[in-house]
RNA sequence: GGGGGGUUUCCCGAGCGGUCAAAGGGGUCAGACUGUAAAUCUGAUGGACAUGUCCUUCGAAGGUUCGAAUCCUUCACCCCCCA
């Protein structure tokens, strides 16, 4: 493409965050704009009120006008990380579908852009006919009729920006198809679409989603030291592709990450360095640095020598608990100590924990279930760090 | 309407009067080995005090018995077969 283009991709609000799942479109846009185009931003103010049957299995909950300018709120600064909005020519343009779907009147969409979508198309699209296929779940006339306002979306950008392709992920074939026809039919003009597989990790899971849930973008849901963590524990196979599709890197810098990973998998230089290019771009250097500090105590030796300032910070993230610091004057037993801090539900599981080696204070491993705990166990002045297994750690606080 | 089968600890699933807190598997948790991985191996897995006892648990409520998850009665729910 030698002249400037514009593309977009939308971002439904169905959350006060975007999570990794949207990394891929963002990504996508990020290189056209690298690659001196325009990109645009869509979220979908509108279209979150209608909610996308695309890859749901069931019919969507819908969201309040209030909760959709807060999630949009919220999904806005995070798309400023990855999109220039001020350089010029092929600044990235933020806009709500809302601004132009909401005025619609009802009638005036279906004589405008129903009267040139065929039904017999739209129930051909594969999000309409899986769940006309299932006799559990059913799909409401408002979500059948949600990939109407998206091929209107389309429609809408070319003629206000010029914007002559858009991109997604997979799921968003039928709609972005639509938006195609829609154009053809209304003006006479050639859209382009392109989608990316929606990217799954070795092991057949969705990337960035967790037993415990996705992994998001806002260090209020996911802390920069999760996040972090995420990407450096992926597995071998995927770091290649994560490296390829998530990072700046170039071609060769990659391929001699993936060299050095392969003669010295010990060391995991592909997921040190993909935890670092992305940490670095979701939560800036500062998350960063939190994200690395956190790292080096979380599996490093004893410790010691840290006022309470320093381990609030590092154990942001860790579940803590106050008590009264006379607890501690009697010696405190290290099973209640398991109990008292949320790691075990009784006492019970503590003594099993202890008995198998993997009750921790301050990251030294205690022995026998006797032992008791005093002023010489904290951590800092009033701060005990407690862990259970290789990873689980809870704070006590003696005020 | 008639007949049969089922409901067990997080899940699946054995148990069919005492030796049952209940086999086995899965999951989960811990440990070892490792690379904060995978695989593997070991151990743990109702609770309370204590290393042995007590308390609660086998759909629900009653009953028989020295003693029941196991037998009987009623109830609830599920499945199958014949009408």
């Amino acid at each position: 493409m030698e002249k400037q283009r514009t593309v977009y991709a939308g971002f439904d609000p169905t959350a006060d965050s975007l999570h990794v799942g949207h990394l891929m479109a963002m990504m996508i846009l990020r290189r056209f704009q690298q690659a001196g185009h325009r990109p645009i931003a869509v979220v979908g103010g509108a279209t979150g009120m209608i909610g996308d049957p695309s890859g749901k299995s069931e019919e969507r909950n819908l969201l309040s006008l209030d909760a959709l300018q807060a999630n949009i709120d919220g999904m806005e600064p995070q798309l400023r990380r990855f999109l220039d909005f001020d350089c010029g020519p092929n600044s990235a343009v933020l806009v709500n579908n809302y601004e132009w779907l909401g005025r619609f009147g009802y009638l005036e969409f279906l004589r405008d852009i129903g009267k040139h979508v065929p039904v017999n198309v739209m129930l051909a699209k594969d999000s309409v006919r899986g769940r006309l296929e299932r006799d559990d779940v059913g799909l409401s006339y408002t979500e059948f009729s949600y990939m109407l306002m998206q091929a209107y979306d389309f429609v809408h950008l070319y003629e206000r920006f010029g914007c002559e392709l858009q991109v997604g992920g997979s799921d968003q074939w039928g709609n972005i198809t639509a938006g195609i026809d829609l154009a053809r039919r209304l003006s006479g003009v050639q859209l382009y679409g392109c989608t990316c597989p929606l990217l799954t990790r070795s092991d057949g899971t969705k990337m960035g989603k967790t037993e415990s849930g996705a992994i998001w973008l806002s260090a209020e849901r996911t802390s920069p030291y999760q996040f972090h963590q995420y990407w450096i524990n992926l597995d071998d196979a995927d770091v290649g592709r994560c490296l390829r599709f998530f990072t700046d890197l170039g071609q060769e810098e990659i391929d001699s990450l993936l060299a050095e990973h392969q003669s010295d998998p010990g060391r995991r230089a592909a997921q040190r360095r993909l935890a670092v290019e992305l940490t670095r771009m979701v939560h800036g250097e500062d998350g960063l640095r939190s994200a690395e500090r956190a790292t080096e105590v979380f599996f490093g030796a004893e410790i010691r020598e840290l006022d309470d300032a320093q381990l609030a910070g590092i154990f942001a993230d860790v579940p803590s608990k106050e008590l009264p610091r006379a607890k501690l004057d009697g010696g405190l037993s290290i099973i209640d100590a398991l109990v008292l801090s949320g790691l075990c539900k009784n006492k019970s599981e503590a003594r099993r924990i202890i008995t198998q080696g993997g009750a921790y204070v301050n990251n030294r491993r205690m022995e026998g279930i006797e032992t008791t705990l005093d002023q010489n166990h904290l951590a800092g002045e009033t701060t005990m760090i407690l862990r259970a297994g290789k990873k689980k750690y809870a704070l006590l606080r003696f005020v």
